[in-house]
DNA sequence: ATAATAAAAGACTTTTATATCTTTTATTTG
DNA sequence: CAAATAAAAGATATAAAAGTCTTTTATTAT
């Protein structure tokens, strides 16, 4: 549903809000060696991410990745949007090129329930609402033993 | 969250499952013309199914895939679970190599509660329940004009 | 100015999914 | 048995996603 790549953005992005705080910008090694993230990888992905205006860069020493003005704001559906394009929840998950509630194909009824409910989560939650759980201690960035 | 083949293989086996009243068995070449997929790898993901008990072929003349006995009453997240393994459905949503509800990724929450019912379901529906809907005409297995 | 630093850009590789083609094997029919 | 048929198996091709490496550009600090 969500690819790997989109992942890495929406961890990456979290990771940023969270050190930023630290009154610094966050290199792509730490980044990456944060999350346990491929370097090379990450880093396009945050490229990506800051051609989109989702977040902002500097180059040269102390700089790095930080969040703009609307960072906080934006609506997760927007960094899925930026990284994956939206089509993957317009699909037929059966792949069917005309597939509606109309016409609907035999797993679409069920399927697309979830996808909905999906899409309007993402729609709904920010930026700041999945760091304001973070920084709470109510979810991880990780998934080992570390504090993330 | 279904891969192509998955798909591929789903419409496949409701498509011999409609045609096999006809008291015939049914060809590679007619399922993929059927269904406008390609032949070659709907034949491969075909006989994937047959590999794992999921359906039944025979070769030559009057040959082709037909239903075991097995068929009908098996759930649909065994056809996924033949084809793309059951991974998909369990996997972090943000691919966290853990995430749980006691250490949940930034979107843990409020996706697996859906994901479970969604599961669930996938679990509960069998072949027989989705070729009652396609019989009835409630659903469809092409996406065009045609009459499946 | 120069050197050091760090992101950006570009080229390339690897992996996985999807798709195609050819050869082999099993089965049926004449 | 021979010929025809159709799936199975194997090899190969293509496309997209994921990952790596090198070079360039912008920025900072000395």
């Amino acid at each position: 549903m969500l690819s790997k790549s989109c992942g890495y953005a929406i961890r990456g992005i979290l990771y940023v809000a969270l050190k930023e705080s630290e009154g610094r910008k966050i290199g792509i090694q730490e980044i990456a060696a944060a999350l346990d993230a491929p370097v090379y990888f990450m880093g396009k992905i945050m490229q990506g991410l800051v051609r989109r205006d989702v977040i902002n860069s500097t180059k040269g020493p102390n700089g790095g990745f930080y969040l703009n003005e609307a960072t906080l704001d934006i609506p997760i559906i927007n960094v899925v949007e930026a990284i994956d394009g939206v089509s993957s929840f317009r699909r037929c998950v059966l792949n069917l090129p005309e597939c509606s509630d109309a016409h609907p194909c035999p797993l679409h009824t069920e399927l697309t329930a979830y996808r909905e409910v999906l899409y309007r989560t993402l729609c709904r939650r920010t930026v700041q609402d999945l760091l304001t759980d973070l920084q709470a201690g109510r979810t991880q960035l990780r998934g080992n033993e570390s504090l993330l």
